[in-house]
DNA sequence: ACCTGAACACCGTTCAAGT
DNA sequence: ACCTGAACACCGTTCAAGT
C-alpha cells in the first residue's frame, strides 16, 4: 500500500484510480471522498495492530520474563511494512483527528497488556506502568529511526533493555 | 513556520508567496523550487540541533549523573514546537534524501555524546552505547506521542529511566 | 536584482449523463 | 449499482516581460 511508503499524503485519488484502470470520478462512488478512504485505512490498522501482537506473546510462554522477550521479538524483531505503517498512522495523527483518536486507543491497549506483563514480572503497580511507558517509547522511536535508516537497536541493546526493565 | 504543524507537505508554495503578498512566481526567484525551501528548513535544523542542547548540559554541573538529569530535562522538559520540528524531519526523512543525510547526521552527533556522558559515569563502553541508543528511542518516541497527544513520560518516569540507566 | 501575469500540468471534487 | 467525462479549484513550475 502507498500509505506504508510515504504516509497519508502518498494516498492519492488520481493515481489510484489510473492504476485500477477506472476514472476517478468512479472513486468517489466507494468513498465520500479521500479522507475517508484514509479513515478505512486508519480503521483496518486498529483491527490488526493490537490482538495479534498479544495473542502471540501469550502462546510463547508462562514465564513473564520469557513473555516480554517474545514481545520484544515480536515488536523490535525483522522490520516489516507494518513499522512503516505505524509511523504513517502517527505521523497522520498529528493533523487528523480520527486517526489521532485511533492512535490513541491503540496506544492505551497496548500499554496496558505490557504493564500487566511487567506486574506478572514482580514490578511493583506504579513502577511498571512507569516502565510500560518507557518501553512503548522505545519502541516508536526505534519505528521511526528506521523509517530513515537501519534498525538501531540490536540484540544486545535489547537484551540489556529486558534486563534493566525486570531490574527490581 | 508551517512545518512544525503539518510537516514538510503543509510547506506550500502559493499559500507562503500569498502570506508575503507577493506572487507565486517571485518565490522561484529565492528558491529553485519547493524541494530547495525545504531543504533550506532542514539545514537551519541541523545548525541548531545539536549544540545548544550540548551546551547547556555541560555547563549544568561537572557531576555525570546530575548532566544526565539536565539533558533529561533539556530535552523531555516542556514541550516546544521543536518537538515538532523533529517530528517533521524524521518523517520526511523517510521520503528525502537529503533530510534523511542530515537526520542521520544529527543522531549520530548526539548519540555520541550521550554515550560519552554514560562512559563518564561509569558505564563501561559497549553498555553505554547500548543504553544511549536506548534512551535516544525513547527521546523520540515521547516526541512522536506528543504530536498527537499529552507527553507520555511524566517526570516519576524520567527519575526511573535515569536510575536505569545509571545501574551498573 | 527582484517581481508580475499568464500559461500549463497535476490532482481533488462535483455532477449530469450513461449502462 | 457502478462508471465516464467534462468541469472547476488549488497548487507547483516555467518564462517572457516589466521595474
Amino acid at each position: 500500500m502507498r500509505f506504508a511508503e510515504g504516509g497519508a499524503d502518498a494516498v492519492r485519488v488520481e493515481p489510484l484510480a489510473k492504476s485500477l484502470g477506472v476514472s476517478k470520478g468512479s472513486f468517489y462512488w466507494h468513498f465520500a471522498d479521500r479522507a475517508a478512504l484514509l479513515a478505512a485505512i486508519v480503521d483496518a490498522w486498529e483491527r490488526r495492530g493490537t490482538l495479534e501482537i498479544i495473542e502471540t506473546v501469550e502462546q510463547a510462554s508462562e514465564d513473564p520474563a520469557e513473555r516480554l522477550w517474545a514481545l520484544f521479538e515480536q515488536t523490535f524483531g525483522t522490520p516489516s511494512a507494518a513499522d512503516a505503517f505505524e509511523n504513517g498512522i502517527r505521523a497522520w495523527a498529528g493533523q487528523d483527528a480520527h486517526a489521532r483518536a485511533v492512535a490513541k486507543r491503540v496506544d492505551k491497549q497496548r500499554l496496558a497488556f505490557v504493564a500487566s506483563l511487567l506486574r506478572d514480572a514482580g514490578i511493583p503497580k506504579a513502577e511498571a506502568k512507569r516502565r510500560a511507558d518507557l518501553l512503548y517509547c522505545t519502541l516508536i522511536g526505534e519505528y521511526l529511526q528506521r523509517g530513515y535508516g537501519k534498525p538501531k537497536l540490536e540484540r544486545a541493546a535489547l537484551r540489556s533493555l529486558h534486563r534493566l526493565l525486570l531490574t527490581p
